[in-house]
DNA sequence: CTATCGACCGAGTTTA
DNA sequence: TAAACTCGGT
DNA sequence: GATAG
């Protein structure tokens, strides 16, 4: 039994709970404790063994029990259970671009929609709206988000997406509003895989340039534009989303975009324990909303007392901690 | 034991 | 138009 | 379901 397996049983478990519209923080522990089991260093199966699961974070008495069964017999009887309630069409339609919980299990209670296929035809027969929350236009996304999950592809070799990246950065560049262009996400990151390019531009006037960006010639598919955020599928599959911010945010910006979630939570966190608030335009004074930082990205973390962090160290694996204490490698 | 629950925000749609 | 809601992004 | 207080 691998990490990566009992980490997938758990994210489904979250699936299935969600659907159900069972407690959000319970759903959010599993799909929490999917992540950790995913990102381990260690073997799960041996930390069963030694019984040192709770000492992680985030897994508690309960999951801890849990993954012993599935270290033990090889499946959850509660993932089964689950299972067992609701149809596993449910699962894949919560893969659809656009359709969370709330959709499925809309359609799924009013309509019995319990497929893929099945949402389709009632979409093409317009069946959707008139559902609390629905219109033509919501069909009309279901429908593209459709041909969108037939079409999408997952994570990308760093050795693909860097080229295509610099591609749409060269392209961006001819415009004389875009100040500066820089990547950002795990691209930054250098992750070995990407889930998706996404760059970061400065301009005093962000208009022309969300609109070139989402009219390349390589762009297959506009999934969002607006005046400061867009999101286009690009050739075989990949999304590529834009950011444009002010020049004085630049900074807070890219750190914002470069992530990691966990990182940027982690110092979130930590900006609200010092009576302050970051966000991608700057560090501010939480109750006077003076704003301390934000056109370098240095001057961010400064502002928490902290070194710059090198972006592929950003994963809140302790480098928020190793920073404050001037321990960073 | 029990209240609280990771931070912050943009786009799009529907509804009032 | 604004508010509410859903979805998605780091 | 996990955990801070
Ligand atoms: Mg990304
Ligand atoms: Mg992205």
């Amino acid at each position: 039994m691998t990490n990566a397996q009992v980490a997938r049983i758990f994210a489904e478990v979250a699936d299935i709970l969600e659907i159900l519209g069972e407690n959000p923080y319970r759903v959010q522990a599993y799909r929490r404790a999917a992540q950790i089991i995913e990102n381990l260093t260690e073997d799960i199966v041996d930390l069963a063994r030694r019984d040192e699961l709770e000492k992680i974070p985030g897994i508690g008495a309960s999951i801890a029990q849990k993954v012993k069964e599935i270290v033990a017999t090889g499946r959850l009887k509660q993932h089964e259970e689950l299972k067992a309630k609701i149809p596993p069409g449910l699962l894949e339609m919560l893969q659809i671009p656009g359709m969370g919980p709330k959709k499925v299990l809309l359609v799924y209670k009013r309509l019995g929609i319990d497929s893929v296929q099945k949402l389709e035809e009632a979409a093409k027969a317009g069946r959707l709206r008139g559902l609390p929350g629905m219109g033509a236009k919501t069909e009309q996304n279901i429908l593209r988000g459709i041909q969108l999950l037939r079409s999408t592809r997952g994570r990308l070799p760093l050795g693909i997406a860097l080229p295509a990246a610099n591609k749409i950065v060269a392209e961006l560049k001819e415009l004389p509003q875009v100040e500066r262009i820089t990547t950002a996400g795990s691209l930054r990151r250098m992750k070995e895989t990407i889930g998706d390019i996404d760059i970061l531009i400065t301009s005093p006037d962000p208009k022309p340039v969300m609109d070139r960006f989402v009219s390349m010639p390589m762009v297959k598919e506009v999934l969002a534009h607006g005046t400061t955020k867009s999101s286009v599928i690009i050739d075989a599959g990949t999304q590529v989303d834009l950011r444009v911010v002010p020049p004085e945010s630049f900074g807070a910006a890219q750190q914002y975009f470069t992530g990691s979630k966990d990182h940027n939570i982690r110092l979130r966190e930590l900006a609200i324990k010092k009576g302050l608030k970051i966000n991608e335009y700057g560090v501010f004074k939480a109750d006077t909303g003076e704003r301390l930082a934000g056109e370098h990205e240095e001057e961010m973390y400064a502002a928490l007392d902290m070194p710059w962090i090198p972006p592929e160290m950003r994963e809140n694996w302790g480098e928020i901690e190793a920073a404050l204490e001037g321990r960073l490698p």
